[in-house]
DNA sequence: GATGAATGAGGGTTCATTCAT
DNA sequence: TATGAATGAACCCTCATTCAT
C-alpha cells in the first residue's frame, strides 16, 4: 500500500541521539567526531547541499537525488534527517535566518543618529545577507514563499514584523527631532526597498548589468536623510 | 522540463498569426470568426488559462492539463499553439510584457517637471501593472526568471534597460536643474525599488499586513523631490 | 511538489467517452473497434491482468509495472482507467463479484426440496465460483479483505448477507416442514463452510492432496439433509 | 521480500538455544537471567511483536521496525535471531504451531465415543486456538500461505495430515460402529470446516454481523452425529 | 551481542509529450 | 486542426538489510 504519508507540518526528524548521550556520558575524548557530532555535521551537510540545489533550480525542480549526491550521502538518509522535501526546504530557509532574528531586537535599541544607524545597517545588510549565502535564502523566500504559507508567516513574523517594528520605533524618534520625514513611520518597507531590488537583481540581471550595491544603498540613504529636509 | 523534447529548434510553433489573426478579424466580413480569428483566439485563451494557473501554482507545478482544462481546449491542442511548457511560459511573459515596451519610449521625450512625471509614473504603474495581471506576470518573471535565462535577458533588454535608459536621460536634465539628486541618475533602481516591495509584498504578505501601495509610492516621491534639496 | 494526491475513496477513474459518443453519433460501423470499445477492452484486460498478479502475489507484493506488461499496456495507462492500486483491487473484486449479486436474489423465491435445492447450489459453487477466477477473487477478499474494510463490508452487505437471508427464509421454511434441523436456520454458515474449505484448500494445500470438492460437497449435504432425521 | 538477500543458506539464523535456554531456565541459579535465557527471551519477545504486528497489517505491510519498536529492541538485533523477514515469519509460525503437533497425536489413540469426542475436540478449537493467538496464526496462514510454500507444506505435513490422519483412523471405528457416516471418514475436512468459517468470519464480518462460534460448533456437531442415523 | 545510522533498490504516482483518429 | 488516450521517464519516499561502533 506504500503510500506517501500523510505530511503532518513541518516537524523534524533526526536520528535520537541517543549514542551521541553514551558518549557524552563516557567522556568521549576521542579523536573520530563522535556519533553526534558526524550526525550533526550530516545534517549541515545536507542542509547545504540543498541551499546550493533549491538556489540553482528552485524548489519543485530539484531533486533530492542531487542534493544527497552534492551532500555526498544516499538518498534515504535524508529522510533520516527531514520528514520530506517540504520540511528540508522549510527547515532550511529557518535555520538560516534565525540567526538574524537576535540581531534584530537589538537595533531598536540604539539612539544614533538615524544617518549614522542607516550606515551600519546597510553594512549589516551587505556583510550578513547580500556577501553571504543568506542571499539565496531571502531569494528562495521570495521565489517559493507562496507555496510555503507557514514559512511567509514565520518570515513575516519572526524577521519583518519585527524589523519594521524596531525601525518604526526608531524613526519615530528620528522625525520628532527632524530628521525623518514622517512617511518613513508609516511605510519603512521604502527604507527596505533597495535591498530587495538587490537580491532581485543580483539573480536576474546580474550578468547583463552588474551592480555596485552597496553604492547604491548608500545612494539611498544620502537621498532619504537630506540634511536640510523639512520634514 | 520533465523531458528532453526531441526537436529543439525553433523557439515557438504554432500559427505565427497573431498579427494576421487580427487584420482578419478587422476586415472578415462572415459572420462566423474566421480560421485565423478562430486560431487567435484560441491562442489568447491558452496564454489567459496559463498564467491563471502559472501565478496561481508557480511553473513547475503547473500542469498542462489544468491550463487546457480552463482554456476550454483538449491537452494535444497546446501543442499546435506552442512548443512545449517553457516556450508557452516565454511567449506568455513576452505577449504581456510587449504593450509596455512602446509606452517606455514614449517616456523619455517629455520634459515635465520630474515630481509631476514621477505622479503620473506612480499612476501608471498602479493601473498598469499593480492591478493587472501585469503585476503576476512580473511576479513570475521575479519567481522563475533564474530558470529561464533568455527570459531574464529579454525582460531586462526591451524593459528594464529601456526604462531605465529613458529615466537617465529624463534624471539627468532634471539633474541639472537641481531638481533631483544626481545619484538617482546613476541608481534609477532606487525610483523603481517600492514598485517591486509592492509586488513582492502583496505575493507573500498582504494577507498578514495589508499595504497601501499607492500611497507608499507617493509617499516614496515624496522623499525624493523634496523641494528644498541641495543635490 | 508532485504529492500524492489525497485519494478520494475508490473512485473509479476512466478516459470519459466523448469520442465513443462521437462514434455513435456518427453510426460508427467502421471494422476496427471503435474508440469506446478499444478502452472497454483495455479496462477489462487491465483487470484481468491484475486478477493474475493479485492473485499469485497478493496486494501488497503485486507491482503495476507487471500488471501493466501482463496487460500489454504502459504503466501510466493503469491510471486512466483506475485511480490508484487500491482503487483496482477494489473495482475488480467489486467486478468480479457483481454478476453473482442478481442470480442469489432469485434463490430464495424457489420452493424446491431442499436437498434438491441444495444440489443445484453445489452445482452452481463449482460452476460459477470454484472453477472460476471467481474462486481466485474469493480467496483475495478473504486473504486481504482485512485492508480493505470498505470492500469486505461491501462483500458482507452485497452478497453475503442476501446470501445467508435468502437461506434463512428458505430454510426456515424447509424446517417447518422438519426437511431441515433448525440450526441450519440460525447458522447458514454451517452450509456454506465446505465451500470456504474447498477455496482455501485449493490455494494451499492442492498440490499436496488434491482435494475432489464436488464429491466432498456432495457428502456434505447427504450428511445434513439425512432423510430419517428428527428435528 | 523487497531485496535479494545476499546470503541465502541456512534457513534461520541466530542462536539455536531455545532448548538451552530453557534448560538454562530451569537449572540456572543466578539471579540475573543467564545469557541464554536473555537470549530466548529477546526472540521470544520479538517473535511476539511479530504476531502482534503481522496479524495486524499482514506480512508485507508489516514494518520491521515496528516490530523491532513492539519489542523494545533496535531493528538490527532482529537480524541477530532471524535471518530475515521472510524466515522471521515461518518461525514465528512454526513456533506457534508447534505445540500443537504432540496433542494431536493422541487424539487418534482415544476411543470414546464419537460425539463425545467431538464435543471435546470443539472445546479444544475453541480454547486452544480461537481464543488464542493461533487463531491469528491460522488467519495468517491462510491469507499468506501462498507465498510460503514451505510454510504451507509445513503445515500441511505436521499439522493438517496428522489431524485427518488421527480423525480418519477414529471415525473408521465410528463408521463401522455406525455412528457416523462413512463419508466422514473419506472428508474430514467437512468436520473442521465450521472452524475455518470462524476464523475467516472473525476477521472479516465480525463487525458485522457478529458469530456465537461455540454455539455454531455445537450445531455443527449435533448435524453430524444425529442419534437415528442410517449410515 | 546490541545498536541504529546509513544504504539504495524498488514501486506508486505524476505529467510533459506524442500520435492515431 | 483538434482531440485525448497512451506513453514512459522521473521522482519522492519507504524499508529490508548492512555494518561501524
Amino acid at each position: 500500500m506504500k503510500k506517501a504519508s500523510p505530511r503532518k507540518t513541518s516537524e523534524t526528524a533526526g536520528p535520537k541521539t541517543v549514542a551521541g548521550a553514551r558518549a557524552a556520558r563516557a567522556g568521549g575524548k576521542s579523536l573520530a567526531p563522535s556519533r553526534e557530532a558526524r550526525s550533526a555535521g550530516r545534517r549541515e551537510a545536507i542542509l547545504a547541499a540543498a541551499l546550493d540545489e533549491f538556489s540553482a533550480r528552485g524548489f519543485e525542480a530539484t531533486r533530492l537525488d542531487d542534493v544527497a549526491k552534492r551532500a555526498g550521502i544516499a538518498k534515504g538518509t535524508i529522510y533520516l534527517y527531514f520528514r520530506d522535501k517540504d520540511t528540508l526546504f522549510q527547515e532550511l530557509v529557518r535555520a538560516m535566518l534565525a540567526p538574524l532574528i537576535g540581531g534584530i531586537e537589538a537595533m531598536g535599541a540604539t539612539d544614533l543618529p538615524v544617518n549614522l544607524l542607516a550606515e551600519r545597517l546597510v553594512d549589516l545588510f551587505v556583510r550578513e545577507i547580500y556577501e553571504t549565502r543568506r542571499q539565496d535564502v531571502i531569494r528562495l523566500m521570495i521565489s517559493e514563499g507562496r507555496r510555503f504559507p507557514k514559512l511567509a508567516e514565520f518570515y513575516y513574523r519572526e524577521v519583518l514584523s519585527r524589523v519594521f517594528d524596531a525601525m518604526r520605533a526608531l524613526l519615530k524618534r528620528a522625525a520628532a527631532r527632524g530628521e525623518v520625514p514622517v512617511a518613513l513611520v508609516e511605510f519603512p518597507q521604502l527604507i527596505a526597498a533597495p535591498a530587495l531590488v538587490a537580491i532581485v537583481w543580483s539573480g536576474l540581471f546580474e550578468r547583463y548589468a552588474p551592480l555596485d550595491v552597496r553604492r547604491m544603498l548608500k545612494a539611498h540613504i544620502e537621498l532619504l536623510f537630506v540634511p536640510g529636509r523639512v520634514a
